[in-house]
DNA sequence: GACTAAGCGAGACGGTACGTCGGGTCTTACG
DNA sequence: CGTAAGACCCGACGTACCGTCTCGCTTAGTC
């Protein structure tokens, strides 16, 4: 029978360790003494370091916000919108570390990439709110929204990974590039 | 006075420990074993782990191919082809485990994230081509060449975080639609 | 309400485990789990690993035999018979470890060592044999009975100790001298 | 190239802790700290504890006596000195728990059984000492002296399995009678 | 003849120690 | 003086058991 006050406390140590300390410098020895747990029950449910940072992940415990993308006028504006909240939270402080620590995660556990973008929950909400922009009309018919999707989050961890100060103006240039509404800029040269 | 022979063995030894057991799993003390070096050369001269990635990155030790881009014809074919050659290197047997490493490497390694773009070369390759592009009005003056470059490569490493069999067709659709001739792909049709 | 079969479970158990595995090496744990038994079960009915073990002695599960003395001739010679049947049990495969083991356990826990004596039997029987001895002359009246079934354990545990090869010779020997009829050879000087 | 002092300072906490805390209790990670040392460095020169104990043992660290016979006078008198030397040591606070500690180490582990005698000296004193007393024929010319040794440090280490308060007159007693100078004590009388 | 209450198996729990791995620093001996 | 070798202190790994603690499930007596 799992003790569910145990659960709690391991995956909530696991989220503040991680936050705070980054994904390598997690140890399964910290978590379980901040959560004030033997060892053994943290390998009893989890296989793996990473498997704790997917639960965390699956959970939202990892990011204190969500990315939800407003539908409230042209999907250029919403998506500028949540960009911004993007950003905000990128340039707060250890917020891009975050980041980045998310993306080790990713890149060397199985389980936690698996569930990196249903975690940060931005490749969803991207992919809905563009659909909705096809249906409406704002973007081609054939506009490949998962690709889309993938793209802007893409952009957003290459500059991230090259530590180059996030370049918020960069960003917006090409979220306006990829739904430009029509004609290409400058098409009518 | 640095040895020329150790530098090299070291380098070699990492190159191919990387490739061969990933980013973690990679030990100092592995390295210099099979370079057949003490460990307190490899401290001498690198400050850590990532110090040596890096090195090796920007050495082109750790992709055995190189990813240009050529000029021969209109941009979106181009591109497609380099895209191809670059698919064929992820779908060979450890080519996304190796691109999963090194995006490891490079978001746990401040030094190595400075250097990833400029070791992939993926980044100034598509920056280069794309810009010539824009010179020849394939592509709107305002396109942020830098901007889609790091979209593409991004979108192909959140392919590979997300351990989706890396979807060849998908990047390709999206690519055509970055590159899109004209106005919106059939938008008038 | 006690359930005879978990406490008849148990015992046999832990003798058994003992036998095969010496003391350290015995694990409440796996007494539990040969015995079928929850690990509650025996705490519940026994302080410790110590206290199991000194009931196994007390119920003689420890040893398969008996080292009853027989009364049939000159001391001398029924103490040799009895002495070559502990040697006998001590020569067997796993005979001297498991003295060893008993050894350990009575050193580790008192329970153990105050049932010690009782649990092989030995110094009772060389008592009981010992005093008829002196009262029949054999022996001399101030023979220390008691203190010289110590000495004769004693000599058979400290050459198991010592991991030489049991020395039957030397130990008839000892018996000889101890139990020397009368004057001591050489006594017509 | 070994670290004399790291020897040095394992072996001194070895011997204390044993003092302290006896055989189990004892543990590898309690010496390393004591000792200010890191585990490996233990584990990389004894295979197991019991190798500590017994280079303790041979180097004397775990007595702070010594068990040297005196030759001054005639056998008895002489080995019941020495006797009463062991017995204050017994006596003296936690000494025959240091015993037991040391019985159960060498009953547990080879390497400890087989220093065992070298280790107290005790057999090696008795044995040099009756040696001499049969030379001058203050005992008959076939006394077993290695066996008489061992049946009184057996008889005092059964004595102290037994947890009873040990029995000084007792093996007075048994000295007394193992050495009488001529025929059966008082058989005469 | 249903109803407790104790004993039971199972096994999760917070811990301690195990023996191993690798990190980064150091010392030694050689070329 | 740079090097190969490797010992050193240290922190963490994942495992084994400790002794305590719920859990439901029998299984007796008792009402």
């Amino acid at each position: 029978m799992r003790s569910a006050a145990a659960r709690e406390a391991i995956l909530a140590a696991t989220a503040r360790q991680f936050q705070l300390r980054g994904y390598d410098n997690l140890t399964i020895e910290g978590i379980a003494k901040e959560a004030g747990v033997g060892k053994q029950t943290i390998y009893r449910w989890w296989p793996s370091r990473g498997a704790l940072i997917a639960e965390c992940l699956t959970d939202g415990r990892l990011f204190p916000v969500d990315f939800d993308i407003p539908v409230s006028g042209p999907v250029l504006d919403d998506v500028e919108t949540w960009l911004d909240r993007v950003l905000a939270v990128l340039h707060s402080p250890g917020g891009s570390g975050l980041l980045r620590s998310l993306v080790a995660a990713a890149a060397e556990d199985d389980a936690v990439g698996q569930h990196l973008s249903e975690g940060i929950g931005v490749e969803q909400s991207l992919h809905t709110r563009l659909t909705l922009a096809v249906r409406a009309g704002e973007l081609p018919a054939d506009a490949p929204v998962d690709q889309l999707g993938s793209a802007i989050l893409g952009a957003i961890i290459v500059q991230a990974l090259g530590r180059e100060e996030a370049d918020a103006e960069g960003l917006r240039e090409l979220v306006r590039f990829l739904l430009r509404p029509d004609g290409q800029a400058g098409s009518s040269a």
